[in-house]
DNA sequence: AAAAACAATAGACCATTGTCCATGGTTTGG
DNA sequence: CCAAACCATGGACAATGGTCTATTGTTTTT
């Protein structure tokens, strides 16, 4: 697949998954051709897109998600990989609780204004 | 209270209490000393400010704070504050949606790895 | 009185997360 | 064949959210 059907499939810009790749989130490799060098982008590239899309929604960073997909790369140990996901589990959860907190002081702040 | 007791109660820095006073999160105003020209906050720029801390952690801007802090300043209509604040609410809660999402896709990838 | 701690202001500097532009080549539709 | 659309690379630019430094003056502590 090639950058453009990858933007479109995945919602990213162009810009953004070169961005992402410069940082290490996916890879490409350039293609078979003789007479272009266009880089060739495999389907899980786009499976990582969609969720990298919702990860920085949720508020993650780059750098999170990049230890998470160097987490699971082949040649890392199950074991890291699994503490290094467990562990944004949990920040994500906190995170969470930490909304659920202002949540609750905005909806004071509605009820009781003074 | 000056910057530096009101930087040590709230957990929050000098140069960032600065930083916020300059985007209009709070405000303070020079003190009444002939000599010096320390500037003098009120005690809700402590309890503002642990707000603050709590709602950057949980993914707010700045300028969303801005908006909160200038909808509920007195000269402001009380439906238009409660109109801003519940809209900010309803996106903490999408956000708390969405990380709600990426956990379970991670437990997803920590359960169902192969 | 001298040093240490605090304050004000202004501006430089930094990382993060993109976005945009210039340049130059390739492919494709008409 | 030509224009439009696509691609690669590299670097500039921008907004956000701070942080640090320099300079200068004021308290406070010893």
């Amino acid at each position: 697949m090639r950058i453009g059907e990858l933007a479109q499939k995945s919602g990213v810009s162009r810009d953004t998954i070169r961005f992402y790749e410069r940082n290490g989130l996916i890879t490409s490799r350039i293609g078979d051709s003789e007479t272009n060098s266009y880089r060739n982008y495999k389907d899980d590239c786009l499976v990582w897109l969609q969720f990298f899309a919702g990860a920085r929604e949720a508020g993650m960073s780059v750098a999170d998600l990049r230890s998470i997909v160097e987490a699971t790369a082949e040649s890392c140990d199950r074991d890291v990989a699994h503490a290094v996901i467990q562990r944004k589990i949990e920040e994500l959860k906190e995170r969470a609780d930490q909304i659920g907190n202002v949540v609750q002081f905005l909806e004071n702040a509605l009820s009781g204004p003074k």
